[in-house]
This record gives structure tokens, sequence and C-alpha cells, in this order.
DNA sequence: GAGTGGTCTAGACCACGAG
DNA sequence: TCGTGGTCTAGACCACTCC
């Protein structure tokens, strides 16, 4: 009947069930509005246990595509399609090389490199002592060969060690990644509007009546040690930062 | 023993487990880095079973202060104190109400209140047919008496039945949960930096040279329908809007 | 190999919604 | 009252790290 070809995958079988699921309702098999199978029938359907199913519409229901109502059913949401293109924007890598689709060629300037001591605010926000040095840099961010935007970027050299000018002409969370070995975990950002200063009009071709909006940012490794807080400082005219606000959880 | 006092508590015992042990935690019982006791132990010093202790620990990985390692442990993280803010921040309802702590008093005045047809890109971003009338809304929010921000809202009248002035005066949510009996979903935000315009500099004193920031946004009910596409404008000095980006789930 | 978390089962009872 | 999803159990096996 319905058995998972899943042959040789190694995912776990609640996520090959929710992705057949989600895929069954991205191909119009169910409509907005409808009501799924109860999880008894999916339980049998997929000859699994219940638990194993629930798992699998949690994270459906997570994903924006359907929502579970205690006593009555499960059911699918009437905006799918806007959803899941959302949740694509929100389940990329912070940093700006994946802002745009990964398409547009990017280059970066290298406008200032150096190492210092961290300031009373750099201490705070990556949990530094005032002797653990810190890189600064200053990036220009050119996409299509025009300027894009300006990367103020401060990290703890004790954290992320080894940052040279190669590194920083490619990707700097490839290099954590693939070099360092390092899981990065949640960020923390904080979106304003700001007048230009002079490194914007310089390189970004402001004047004094041109909006600049910055997205600061503080992200974290794994186990939750900072490592990066930066600014980066756009026109207001160049596009703007994307949210999706998931529905209120549990804690 | 560890036994719980939950009492009357209606709440699931997962959750009464991870709110104990994120409590235990915040005591400083366990600091950062600190490996909790594993889930067999936790199980019998909660007298359940380890699939209940695993829904618990979930909810503190979710929740940004543990991590889980597969053959390893889970751990406390070095950053709950701020993750924990970070988190009662994302976990607010949306809507100007609640940016700030709800201690401030908020004094709205209704600059426009009217109903139209929907323009195109309504009709797009509320699922709307041309014939569906929609409210038209602009409002003034004062902050302890100072003017803060301009909403510019649109709710379709189909959807959100029954506004009016007095609704208007308090708060619009307010009135969808407890007069209309719905649940509010997920939404989505676009924030972007923008010139000032004639409201902007009319009612927030701003001049060319004032930057303004903007958090547009479209709010949908649990099943998926679009209820609200509004645009709040603030003066660049009157604050930031924060995200918390958590780390890479599954889907 | 011992210890850990991740997955999964086959049941059970409870809370809630709808007719 | 019946059907639904929500919770919970007491085990089991597997994947992974290295205590």
């Amino acid at each position: 009947m319905d058995k998972l070809q899943n042959g040789g995958s190694n995912m776990p079988l609640y996520q090959d069930i929710a992705n057949h699921i989600g895929e069954t309702i991205r191909q119009g098999k169910y409509t907005a509005g409808d009501r799924l199978p109860d999880q008894k029938k999916l339980a049998e359907q997929f000859k699994t246990s219940r638990m194993t199913i629930q798992k699998a519409l949690n994270i459906l229901n997570a994903a924006g595509m359907t929502y579970s109502v205690q006593g009555s059913g499960t059911y699918v949401k009437h905006n799918i399609d806007e959803m899941s293109k959302l949740n694509l924007r929100v389940d990329q890598y912070v940093g700006t090389s994946s802002l745009l689709g990964g398409k547009a060629k990017i280059v970066s300037q290298v406008i200032k490199f150096k190492v210092d001591f961290p300031t009373k605010d750099e201490q705070e926000r990556l949990h530094l002592d005032p002797g653990d040095p810190v890189y600064h840099i200053i990036r220009l961010r050119n996409v299509d060969g025009a300027p894009f935007a300006l990367e103020h970027t401060t990290m703890p050299v004790g954290v992320i060690p080894g940052i040279n000018d190669a590194v920083l002409h490619k990707s700097i969370y490839g290099y954590i990644r693939t070099n360092l070995k390092k899981v990065i975990g949640a960020a923390y950002r904080e979106i304003s509007a700001d007048k230009p200063d002079h490194y914007d009009k310089e390189y970004l071709h402001c004047d004094d009546t041109t909006p600049v909006l910055q997205t600061f940012q503080v992200v974290y490794l794994e186990d939750g040690t900072p490592f990066e807080y930066s600014a980066t400082r756009r026109r207001y005219d160049s596009g703007s930062v994307t949210v999706l606000v998931p529905r209120r959880p549990h804690m």
C-alpha cells in the first residue's frame, strides 16, 4: 500500500514519514482545510506505532504545514506555499553569504583587519576578560560588482584561532565548520535604522539623507560560547530583513 | 528524593520536569558546561519513564538552556542568562502593545479608519478576492505621552468582523482572542529602513535626514488564514527590533 | 566494552471536540 | 457517547563517544 521506499536512507523513520506526508500534501492530495487520516490509521498505513506518527506530525506542525486540535483532528493549513518559502529563508545559516539564494557572486574587500584588546562592550557581549585578544575586521561585501554591505566584525582569537587574509576573502563560517569542526548554534539579532557614518558615505555611497539598515548580531556555538559580534550595514534601498515568528511555544 | 510537589497543576508531567530542571539550573546547582545526570537516572529520580524525561530535555534544549550529544550526555550551555532574556522577548505576542514590558502606558490615537476594497497587493497578501472588503486603519501609538510609532493596518472584514472605535483604542489582539475566540498563529515580518513620508513628518516629528525603521508584517490565524497586513513605522532613535534565530531545525 | 542519547513499540488512560 | 489527539509506560535495539 503506502509502504515507504526509503531504501538506504539513514534518516529516522518519523522524519521519513513527515517528508512523505508533506510531499503528499504538496502534491495536492490534501488541500487547505482538509483533515488528515487519524493517527491510528496513519500508524497502520505506515506499519508503525502511534508515537512515531506523532513525532512525524509534530514536525509538520512545527514546519507550519498542518496543525492539530485535540478531540478533532490534524488539518492542512491555508498558507503552506508561503510558509514553506518563508521557512527556507529562516532555515538558512547566518552570515551575508547566504542572504541571497547563493547564486549571486560575492566578493569581499578587506578594509581593516587587526588584533586588539576588547572594549568594555565587547567583553560583555563575548564573555571575555580585558586581556583576551580579539580580531577587528571590516569588510565590504560586493554583490555582482556593486557594493552591498559593510560588515564590522569582532571575534575572540581564543575561540576562533587562525583567521587570516585567505579566510576573510572566502567564508569565515565555512572555516569554522570545516577546519575548526565546531557546531554553530543560535544567534541573537538586533535590527535598527541609523544615519550614515563616514564608512557608509565612502563605501556605500550614502549622503546625509540616506537611511542605513543595520543588523547587529551575536552568534553562539552549540555549547553557548559567543564567537561573533558584528554589525552589517546596508543602504535602505538594498532590501530588508525577513523573520518568521513561530507560534508561541511551550516554555 | 526529588519528588515533584506539583499538586493541582494541570500541566503535563514533562513540562513540570522541564520547569523543575530549569529552575535547578538557574539556582546554580549546575553551572555552565556541567553534564546533567543521564536520562536513566533522571527517570528514576522523577519516578517516570525515559520517554517523558526526553520530552522534558527537548524543551530545555529548544529553550537554549542545554544541549544533548549522542553518546556523551546533556550539558548546560554557557549563556543561559542571555538566552532566557532573549527567549522572553521572542515569547511575546505580536503587536506594539507588548514591545515594551507592558509597563509603559500606551495611548492610541486613531488617524484613519475606513472600509475599502483591497489593493492588488493586499489581495495577494491576505488571500482575498477583489470584492472582499478590508479595514484600513492608521493609528498613532503614544508611549508615556510621546509619539512612538505609526501603525498602518489592513484587515479583512470577513475574517475579523465587528471592529469599531472602542476596539481600536484598546487592543485588536485582545478582541480577537477574547470576543472572536480565534487562535493566533505564526507571523511573517520584514524589517527595513526608509525615508520619512508625510505622516512620519507630521506625527513622528521627522525631518528629511531622520531615518525610519519599518516593520512590516503578515499575521496568520492557527489554521493559516492571514488576518493582518500592517506596517509599523518608528524613528531610528526609538529603539530596535530583536530576533532570536534558533539553531537550524530538522525539516 | 561501557555508558550515553536517539529511536521505536504496543499497548494504556486522559482531555477535549462534536454530534 | 464516540472519535480524536495528548500523555505516559516499560521495555527494546541502535548509534555514538570515550565519561
